[in-house]
DNA sequence: GTCAACAATCGTGTATACAAGAATCGCGTT
DNA sequence: AACGCGATTCTTGTATACACGATTGTTGAC
């Protein structure tokens, strides 16, 4: 456990959540989660304050903390936000690379076309998460790095979702070429609008996304 | 006060912050602040439990709090993102305007072009973001609007210091103008150029950005 | 039988007490 | 006089106790 309760009730509760342990709507109640972790309530207050914070929970005043439920429409508008700071760290990462980003990138890339080639959807989901993130590093912005690492990380569960769908996989990796070779040849412009169209979910994608919600 | 002590005490230090009244830097004694707001200083560990979340204040473990010096150069990547963001909320706008939110920019667009008039740079300051506010809302993206609101609101200190400079009244709101013609001829792709552009802060712009933040 | 009001219970909000690590100050040594 | 080491003090981290509002169950009246 982390130095202080605090922080690591934080990230376990967080983690439980994305990892959909706890359910959208779900109740959380200070008591059973202080006795499931050992610990008493009050660092399990700040953790829920943190975690109400960053917009994973609601805590209604003297009724209790539960788990937001965004639906299809807001997640929908979390990947059109997503889509957009991910289009400009591939335009800044196309203007700023570096022989040290370049390998990262080619390197995580290349681990896409292996799994992506096994079929391996598994896989081929944290390669791919690999390849977003080595992209954020790249364009050298630390706050625009930690603004899209915190939003992959709340639609991580969605997404993993959305690899299932039939094709998906070889068709990601395809569009992962083009915005590789974008961004190799210093073609901002282009990186950031493949890069939008890569992560935004449009047209039959989104029934998708909606199919697969309401499958859970 | 709030219904509840740790609500209230989070906006209140927020703002105690965002005005400059904590500078950055600055220490932040729990004891010192539950004293001066008349609290236990369970409640104040729960509000700074949340800015520690939000990304105003560092919470180094059992070493206190401190106001996060974000410095020019992590302001400038975050006028970067919000550059960003407000793009694709007035490309969303474009699309999407229907007669309430054409309304509402109208009235907030004519309110700055008064304050520009009389160069009241006060006035223009606070009409300036209700007008980008209206955009916001225009785009009916619930999820990119609460993005816009918070990080416009952590970058108000800055924006503040910006319109000090020469000319830049008339030079923000004849930009207002060409924003306001695109958003009203349904020309997405121009809004959002053209916010990008208004709000980003680039060359000469970044200098006095950092020359104003010096001169505190 | 249904609805409303009241009471009991449960859970959150706040204060306080205690424990433990960090910072500070003073003393001793070189 | 300067530096290092140790004790003291101060602040944070956690637990517990208490108070108050919300929820729920029961009883009574219509």
């Amino acid at each position: 456990m982390s130095e202080n309760a605090g922080r690591w009730l934080r990230d376990e509760i967080e983690n439980s959540i994305l990892s959909n342990e706890f359910s959208p709507g779900e109740r959380l109640d200070e008591m059973v989660l202080a006795t499931r972790f050992g610990v008493s309530r009050t660092p399990v207050r700040e953790a829920l304050m943190q975690l109400d914070a960053i917009g994973l929970i609601e805590i209604r005043p003297r009724r209790g903390a539960v788990v937001i439920d965004p639906g299809p429409h807001r997640v929908y508008e979390m990947f059109e936000v997503m889509a957009e700071l991910e289009g400009l760290a591939g335009s800044l990462a196309a203007r700023r690379l570096d022989e040290a980003s370049r390998e990262a990138i080619t390197a995580t890339h290349s681990r896409c076309e292996q799994s992506a080639a096994a079929g391996d959807s598994d896989a081929y989901y944290y390669d791919n998460e690999e390849f977003h993130k080595a992209i954020y590093a790249a364009g050298r912005s630390e706050f625009l790095e930690e603004q899209c690492l915190q939003l992959h990380r709340r639609l991580r569960p969605y997404r993993r979702l959305q690899l299932r769908v039939r094709n998906r996989l070889s068709t990601s990796f395809s569009e992962h070429c083009a915005i590789v070779d974008a961004i190799f040849a210093g073609d901002g412009d282009e990186a950031r609008r493949l890069l939008r169209t890569h992560v935004g979910i449009q047209g039959e994608r989104f029934s998708d996304l909606v199919a697969s919600m309401a499958a859970r």
